[in-house]
RNA sequence: GCUCGCUUGGUGUAGCCCGGCCAAUCAUAUCGGCCUUUCGAGCCGAUGACAGGGGUUCAAAUCCCCUAGCGAGCACCA
């Protein structure tokens, strides 16, 4: 009983996530994902994925996944992104419990902004951007605010037939003109856009919705009960709320969330900048390793999981933060270390002639787990070794899983010390590998390649084994080609 | 300019709503030690923070005010 008190106690202070509010006025958590598919994602998306899906496992919930892509033109939807969206998402260990295209909803949208009108909510507008908004600054209508519904009516009909060119005719939400937050005068909820939509099932329309409104119909009509989303949406729930007023809906709870920034790299986090970096070949790709991309990140190895765990990490605040990969890193090596088989790889190997000693060494598969066995490497004449592992001449070091040499005149002779030599005197200790049978391999880091040479049992893993060559770091095998392994770096 | 929000160590976070148990939690990072045929893991230890100023109170990280800094919105982008 004092067990159960105490597992309880402890579950509670494991608790991932801060609780949502209000959780208790609801019958389920509801909550969506609202990606825009606009290119695949960075980082900082992995953010949106990780806390919902983590509240969703949480209160045990609903979570869609809504693709807000209602934009054709200045965020125009790339068709490949939804799919990479959804896969990313599945890396990161989530599954949508429906998953839906706001441009497939563009009639809903339609009526209830036909409702809207009736209600007298909103009305057409002609005004040109620049002076609506000096009306609008000024707390001053325009003169289409007092247009009928009638009128509006025709006109938004006019609007969704494509009677319009881009700019010339906008649905505004009647608000408070003289709202104190000028941010939430009026807003526009339909403008038409003349570029048609990629999707198919989409080029028709030319009248789209803006997001505060689509975004603001679809969380009631999916019955969302919790909005997470960034700061740069923190007035979006008190424009929608004129909506939900006309229309007698309840505004579902709300969090907001800072931006987030990622050291350890000198691209920035958005999705434009990465596309352009590589349509002029700056980058090989979305999952290049120098790329602060999702897709980057799973090509290196690093478990989906190990993001999650330091995102949540991160908290829900509202102020900006900075996410240290060190800790993704951190996450990630806690996940995978005891799986990770160890191999030596040398980079920019230098050849030693080796002076007796054994024909082979057996170092092990993974020196906590003795039943993993051990890797018998064939020595030969010589080994390479990193340059800076070559001992000052006549000092010796350690082979490991081999033996003790001493450099002599540019040569490794084999001196049979036992391994106190190594604890007592100092000899370091440092990996090789054979100087004739090896691979060639080149790793991949977020600093370019390095080529180097890895141990012969290399061929025994395939694509997406994650192994950890021994004082460098994991690394995941990315392929097999007939002139060299390549493989991309994780982490130390 | 108008409006909204944020500010705990290198980084992130707990605590703040309901002031005292906070000479401030945990993680990561860095440094050192032990162990070790890895610069990994593990174990031990150290480092390091309440933005500044006023006020309320017996008592303030917590409540109030001011200042500073940062951010966001005021788009026919999301």
């Amino acid at each position: 009983m004092r067990l159960e008190e105490l597992d309880a106690e402890d579950e509670e202070d494991d608790q991932p996530l801060p609780d949502l509010p209000n959780v208790d006025a609801y019958e389920d958590v509801r909550m969506r994902l609202a990606p825009n598919p606009n290119g695949p994602w960075h980082l900082g998306s992995a953010r949106m994925p990780a806390v919902i899906g983590t509240y969703k496992q949480m209160y045990d919930g609903w979570m869609l996944c809504r693709f807000d892509d209602t934009d054709p033109e200045t965020k125009r939807p790339d068709p490949n992104a939804y799919g990479e969206i959804l896969s990313s998402i599945g890396y990161l260990g989530f599954d949508p419990d429906e998953v839906v295209k706001a441009s497939d909803r563009v009639e809903t949208y339609y009526e209830h902004a036909r409702t809207l009108i009736d209600e007298g909510g909103a009305y057409t507008c002609s005004c040109d951007a620049a002076s609506f908004s000096a009306l609008k600054n000024d707390g001053r209508p325009c003169p289409h605010r007092e247009k009928d519904a009638e009128t509006t009516r025709s006109e938004f009909k006019a609007m969704i037939d494509g009677e319009y060119a881009a700019g010339e005719m906008v649905l505004r939400v009647r608000t408070d003109i003289e709202h104190k937050n000028p941010a939430l005068r009026d807003w526009v909820a339909f403008r038409m856009v003349d570029t048609p939509h990629p999707r198919s099932e989409a080029e028709e329309y030319r009248c789209w919705p803006m997001l505060d409104f689509q975004s603001g119909i679809d969380d009631h009509e999916f019955e969302i009960t919790h909005i997470v989303r960034g700061i740069d949406l923190q007035d979006s729930a008190k424009r929608q709320g004129f909506v939900y007023d006309y229309f007698g809906w309840e505004y579902p709870e709300v969090l907001h969330w800072g931006h987030v920034q990622i050291d350890a790299y000198d691209v920035e986090l958005s999705t434009s900048t990465i596309k352009e970096l590589i349509a002029n070949g700056e980058l090989d790709g979305w999952d290049d390793p120098r790329a602060p991309t999702v897709a980057s990140l799973q090509r290196r190895g690093i478990r989906g999981e190990a993001i999650v765990n330091a995102m949540v990490g991160l908290g829900t605040s509202t102020s900006n933060v900075d996410l240290a990969m060190s800790s993704v890193y951190a996450e990630n090596r806690e996940l995978i270390d005891d799986e990770a088989d160890r191999l030596f790889f040398v980079r920019d190997g230098v050849e030693k002639t080796l002076d007796g000693g054994p024909d082979s060494a057996a170092p092990p598969v993974h020196p906590d787990h003795e039943a993993r066995g051990v890797r018998e490497i064939p020595v030969g004449d010589g080994v390479l070794v990193e340059p800076d592992d070559v001992p000052p001449e006549g000092q010796r070091v350690w082979l490991k899983g081999y033996g003790p040499v001493r450099y002599t005149d540019g040569v490794f002779e084999f001196t049979g010390d036992g391994i106190d030599v190594v604890r007592e005197e100092d000899v370091d200790v440092v990996h090789w590998v054979p100087a004739e049978e090896n691979v060639p391999l080149r790793l991949r880091t977020m600093d370019g390649d390095e080529s180097g040479h890895v141990e012969p049992g290399i061929g025994g893993y395939g694509s997406d084994d994650v192994v950890q060559f021994e004082r460098i770091g994991f690394a995941r095998i990315d392929r097999h080609e007939d002139e060299e392994t390549v493989a991309y770096f994780a982490h130390p």
